[in-house]
RNA sequence: CGGAGUGUAGCUCAGCCUGGUAGAGCACCGUCUUCGGGAGGCGGGGGUCGGUGGUUCGAAUCCACUCACUCCGACCA
């Protein structure tokens, strides 16, 4: 993609109404702009990055057995008087109504949309056990949205549905998911930490939430240091096998957020507890027949009697997730992409467009990497040195490749690493096989 | 929902206290010089000062109401 071409634009100064680093770098780098309290758009640089980690939450979902669906957005009200929560949700769920003055609403979540498809369409015990997730916006009339796409109104969630016979189908399915969020998480190049939480309005007995350290987080952590040594990539997952020994082996490290903390009764010793701070990105919960069972969707078991089906949720905030990554992956200058889930891999900085030799020593390298199928975003403008590298470190592209007049006459041009900070300088094939 | 702020050019902000014909920097357009870390000169365009009402000869400025946004707290992916 040629800069000149793009919808990429950037501020120079920080807007006043955003206040943390990874709203002001969304801002900032052309990624969103903010339509109402809590709502945004999202512009070509930040829907390449939601893109991505969609990608890869979907792809870990498909891994751990799920099937993915897509619900409505807007449900019926008579669904949630079913299961009993429509007055319960109280003012965060947007409440619409048709024009036949039909009670409808903007969905919050969707535990009761698909315990209707569910119930709807399963009849025996040997139809289970079923996942079914979607990726999807949701909405919650928050009563203060901040930080961005932090916490929304508007949100784009994956939500996901176990249906298992039993309580022990339904500790499988969650320990699946477990293992999926941890997984999906260190993919996004995050550190996940999970803590047992309560289940809140939801229901059930048995919950996990998912943080990710993050310096500038919302959320106190203190953990044994063993999870930051864990790497939850390095295990071989077999879905179909018991998970509960990983599942054990990551629970019984020590983690808690400071309204759990206590210091006086914590037992990790004093050098191997970690204090940070982290942003919660997923939530899992198992409840039972909490919706099964008000809403009737019950299954003909081995003996001919109807049972409840046993259920589970499971949320990750995906555009959360966009903001979380910022805020663990950022420096002074703007992001800092991890691989997976940077918009492009590569920027291209022509430091003199419209010299002859840089033209086309830019030319030469941007057709080549696109042949080998390397994301590419070349700026091609006529515009300062200073101002092209100030952009290309706010928005943060893994590799950056730097071609100017001196380096030209040599034949070498510069490849910097936004993380590091390290540059070297080499011959446009050398760059090539390199990114290649 | 309780508490606290802020709304003036695309962005960051000054002016408001003490009423008297709307300002700066950046951005944008033209032009010249410059050209390896957000350049400089000259010229130019752009604002019903969030909205409504009031006080006044006169309101960005004072008063009332209202809307929007932000921050702190309780809640949440």
């Amino acid at each position: 993609m040629r800069l000149s071409d793009y919808f990429l634009p950037t501020l120079k100064e920080n807007p006043s109404e955003a206040q943390i680093v990874s709203h002001r770098l969304m801002l900032r780098a052309g990624m969103v702009r903010q339509s109402s309290a809590g709502i945004y758009s999202w512009l070509p640089m930040g829907l390449r990055v939601l893109r991505k980690v969609e990608g890869i939450v979907r792809d870990e979902m498909d891994a751990a057995g799920c099937q993915e669906i897509l619900m409505p957005a807007i449900q019926p009200a008579e669904l949630w008087q079913e299961s009993g929560r429509y007055e319960d949700y109280g003012k965060e769920m947007l409440r619409i109504t048709d024009r036949h003055e039909r009670a409808m609403l903007f969905g919050p979540t969707h535990e009761e949309v698909v315990t209707d498809i569910f119930r709807s369409s399963v009849r025996s015990y040997r139809d289970l056990p079923k996942n079914l997730y979607q990726i999807q916006w949701k909405f919650r009339d928050e009563v203060r949205p901040r930080f961005g796409v932090m916490r929304g109104r508007e949100f784009f969630m994956k939500d996901n549905y176990s249906f298992d016979l039993d309580y022990a189908g339904a500790l499988r399915s969650y320990n699946r998911m477990f293992v999926a969020y941890l997984r999906t998480f260190a993919r996004l190049g995050l550190t996940p930490i999970p803590m047992q939480a309560d289940s809140g309005a939801i229901g059930g007995d048995l919950s996990h939430e998912f943080i990710v350290l993050a310096e500038t987080g919302e959320s106190a952590v203190y953990c044994d240091r063993a999870w930051l040594e864990t790497d939850p990539l390095e295990l071989e997952i077999d879905y179909d096998a018991d998970l509960q020994p990983i599942v054990d082996r990551w629970t019984q490290l020590y983690a808690a957020t400071d309204d759990k903390h206590d210091p006086a009764t914590c037992k990790v010793a004093p050098d191997r507890l970690f204090e940070g701070r982290g942003i919660e990105v997923g939530h899992i919960f198992y409840f039972g027949t909490k919706y099964s069972a008000s809403m009737g969707a019950v299954v003909r078991d081995e003996n001919g009697k109807d049972t409840a089906v046993e259920m589970g949720s499971y949320g990750i905030g995906v555009s959360r997730l966009v903001g979380a990554i910022i805020e663990a992956s950022h420096d002074d200058a703007g992001i800092v992409w991890p691989e997976a889930v940077a918009p492009f891999r590569v920027g291209m900085i022509n430091l003199r467009s419209g010299d002859e030799a840089c033209d086309r020593a830019c030319e030469a390298l941007y057709g080549a990497l696109a042949q080998a199928d390397v994301a590419v975003l070349y700026d091609d403008r006529d515009e300062r040195a200073g101002v092209k590298f100030a952009e290309m470190d706010l928005i943060g592209l893994p590799w950056q490749i730097v071609v100017g007049p001196r380096g030209v006459k040599t034949g070498s041009v510069e490849l910097k690493e936004r993380g590091s900070g390290e540059r070297e300088e080499l011959s446009s094939e050398a760059v090539l096989a390199r990114l290649t």
